[in-house]
DNA sequence: GTAATTGCAAAAGATTTGCCCCATT
DNA sequence: AATGGGGCAAATCTTTTGCAATTAC
């Protein structure tokens, strides 16, 4: 409810950038943001990506994503929660339905929590293209 | 099913950072454990403790765990299913137990999906140490 | 004795930051 | 004109790696 509590520009670079991350489906790393977003203005710089990805994220208008077998973070734009999958043989990253059932747990049961602000569901296995079994 | 497939040897900085990770709710950072590790062999390397935690997860008997707000990574022992509580605030991380109900979520219904390995579920908020909202 | 493992230091990869200039407001 | 934001490059942080020496087996 206090997104955009501070003063900011609308600069062809952010708005490009959040074009990028509206496109639903995709979990782009910084980099290919950066190359995505070189298309349109060829000389944008990879700090100007990096630094529009954190404000974003402070606005809750972007997410980022870290699987455990990435070593560099995926984005993806403000959209309803959701799970990923990550497939651990072409390190896909696909959206799926956020499983109904986690939405009413009571972690209230765990004195340990204060208050919950959101639920991060990870799935990993191979994915349908990549086929099943065998490492 | 093919655990310690390679010849290794039992060696004292692998034994104690095994040790480490066995206590349970503790989410050490490789860092972290390092720090640790010195209080018993003062001149053990980083590199090391790194080289160490990637055998022993390949091994099965170490979990990486990545949240999407922490830049490093988390390590703990092998242990039962169960999720991550992380506190925005303290940077804590508390063991949950695992939902039951997604034991038995059909991901079937995904035709993206294969197979299925594992579930990472982290739960984001504060914890009663840090009290309620108001960022 | 042999080869896995270590310590050290350099390298690599990802992300952040300082500085000065430019463009939005 | 004021100042947020950009470009560039250097800096930082985390993790990996090459190599010679060491040690478990």
């Amino acid at each position: 409810m206090e997104r955009q509590r501070k003063k900011s520009r609308n600069t062809k670079q952010r708005a490009v950038i959040l074009d990028i991350l509206k496109k639903g489906g995709y979990h782009p790393t910084a980099e290919a943001i950066y190359q995505e977003a070189r298309k349109v203005i060829p000389n944008i710089s990879l700090g100007t990506v990096y630094r529009n990805l954190n404000f974003l994220r402070e606005q809750g208008l972007a997410r980022e994503i870290r699987s455990d077998s990435d070593s560099s973070s995926r984005f993806e734009g403000k959209c309803p929660p959701h799970a990923h999958f990550h497939c651990t043989k072409c390190n896909a990253i696909l959206d799926l339905p956020f499983p109904q059932c986690l939405e009413e747990i009571p972690w209230k049961g765990e004195t340990h929590i204060s208050s919950v602000n959101s639920l991060d569901l990870h799935v990993i296995g191979a994915c349908s293209h990549c086929g099943p079994a065998a490492s």
